[in-house]
DNA sequence: ACGATATTGTTGCAAATGCAACAGAAATAT
DNA sequence: ATATTTCTGTTGCATTTGCAACAATATCGT
């Protein structure tokens, strides 16, 4: 879901000097590590270049359940999740990342109406983080397995421009993201391809 | 859950320059009218002042589903949600609404960091739009209606401060919001009440 | 190239949830 | 003050979904 991007619209020159600006600095997390816990206390940002990552809520055994997943361009950090003490949450790199990482508070530092493309990011900014989180409550506010997938699969759809789709995430955590279990998700998907709603294998699905 | 408010911060003579400067009409919205339907085409952001709002997504039906709801300081609008063909959404009055209405593009117009209160409120945009957002996410992920209710509280008891609840919304529309059938919900809190859990009448509810 | 690890694909069974339908209470409108 | 509409509360039953457990592939790391 790649339009949900922090620098849209920005040209290369503008984006470096945004990065400049904001004072953010390109960091390598290697697959599997944590690259933020985001307490009340942290203040940090990422915008994905590279990479997978997962914003994981974290319940009182330890168990990680996927809230949102990020694809290059997708900012994410403390300033887009609640600070509260209800869940633990946690940004991981699902696959290695290279992420630029500044603080919350230069998002809307030394803003001025005449840099024309902090205000086109600080935009981007906005839309890109409530944006993405609002599709995902829409799939996840279907009722059945299949309302969901196909509500995903539409959206992943029409952000690829294609028909014919591979998943950005495993199956395995496709089921964690739209909530519901693996291997009814996968029961669901055989009988699509049984009844000729989709044809797939694997990552790779058709809507037909 | 109104610590996501767009004037979090400001005093009053803050709040209403800032006001002047995104042009902003306060209007009022009869309880069932539609407040903004969200094209692509449409530009309008509200500040709900006073009453209670949904974001629906209306289906091919006709069939409303309600994907958020706005209390009084929450911010919404077509900038907040998906520019996306897959589902309509719409912005409706449950109760009599009074709304501050002006255009996506000034919410980041005219910005200048000697401006601390516009920064303030930009700040305040994106954390509550997203974090608001982020919170249904994370009740949505919850596999269970037990567990679905159990974090609605939880969340909602801490930005009350208090134990004892009542429901900002009808429990008709608070199964709507974490997604379940109302019978089955219905169900689910009488066993809650039983097993000593809660103790609920209508829409007050004690956490115990 | 090989072993280790992660992911996909499948099934039987139990349990949770949704659906339909209705009665009663509460709130709202006139 | 009363009628109308909305909301709450309940039940039986069908269906979907989750859980547990396992085999078969695919992918990754060295």
């Amino acid at each position: 879901m790649n339009k949900y991007s922090a620098f849209n619209g920005l040209n290369t020159a503008e984006k470096a000097e945004l990065i400049e600006q904001i004072n953010a600095k390109e960091k390598l997390y290697e697959k599997g590590r944590r690259i933020f816990t985001l307490t009340s206390e942290s203040d940090e940002t990422g915008i994905l270049i590279q990479g997978l990552a997962y914003l994981v809520s974290i319940n009182n055994y330890g168990e990680e359940n996927i809230l949102e997943y990020y694809s290059p361009g997708n900012i994410f950090g403390s300033y887009f999740s609640p600070d509260t003490n209800v869940n633990l949450y946690a940004i991981t790199a699902k696959k290695d990342c290279n992420i630029l990482v500044f603080k919350n508070t230069n998002i809307v530092s030394n803003v001025n109406s005449v840099n024309k493309y902090h205000i086109k990011f600080i935009n981007n900014v906005i839309t890109s983080a409530s944006r993405k989180s609002q599709i995902h409550i829409d799939i996840l506010s279907q009722r059945t397995i299949r309302k969901k997938l196909l509500t995903y699969l539409s959206y992943l759809s029409e952000n690829e421009g294609t028909r014919t789709l591979t998943l950005p995430i495993p199956l395995s955590d496709l089921a964690d993201y739209i909530c519901v279990d693996r291997s009814a998700m996968m029961r669901e998907i055989r009988k699509m391809n049984n009844e000729s709603i989709i044809t797939s294998k694997g990552k790779v699905i058709s809507i037909l």
